[in-house]
DNA sequence: TAGCTGACGAAAA
DNA sequence: TTTTTCGCCAGCT
């Protein structure tokens, strides 16, 4: 296997994302160990900033880091979109942070768990 | 071409 | 316990 399209790890990122069901959130080191590799999480950041350069949406106001702080809010259209938007998914966000961020934890490898 | 940066995380001190 | 440093890999200048 080399040089295939499922190959490519920003794709990978991106399909975990929009897997990420709505009215939970996901975080960089989650996704990371998913595609196993969990060291590279800032990778996985690296993906959402490149997703402009990919035709498919991609919900990165679901991603968060391990604190659940939007460190990414910053690359929206605007800084407060990712909050508005995580608000509007019934997700509870204060301070760029969003509370109770474990009960909105959403792990792939424990959902999607193959 | 080579080097730096970057939306994080975990381990070590 | 908290703070600091290193590691990860790919894209961009």
């Amino acid at each position: 296997m080399k040089s295939k399209p499922e190959s490519d790890f920003f794709y990978m990122v991106y399909e975990v994302v929009r897997l990420v069901p709505k009215g939970r959130v996901t975080t960089y080191g989650a996704i990371a160990k998913y595609l196993g590799m969990k060291g590279s999480s800032r990778m996985v950041g690296w993906a959402m900033n490149s997703s402009h350069s990919h035709h498919s949406p991609v919900p990165a106001h679901r991603v968060v880091n391990r604190e659940g702080l939007l460190t990414g809010k910053n690359h929206f259209a605007t800084p407060t979109m990712m909050q508005e938007l995580l608000e509007k998914e019934g997700i509870k966000v204060s301070k760029d942070k969003i509370s109770n961020f474990k009960n909105y934890f959403w792990d792939p490898s424990e959902e999607l768990k193959l």
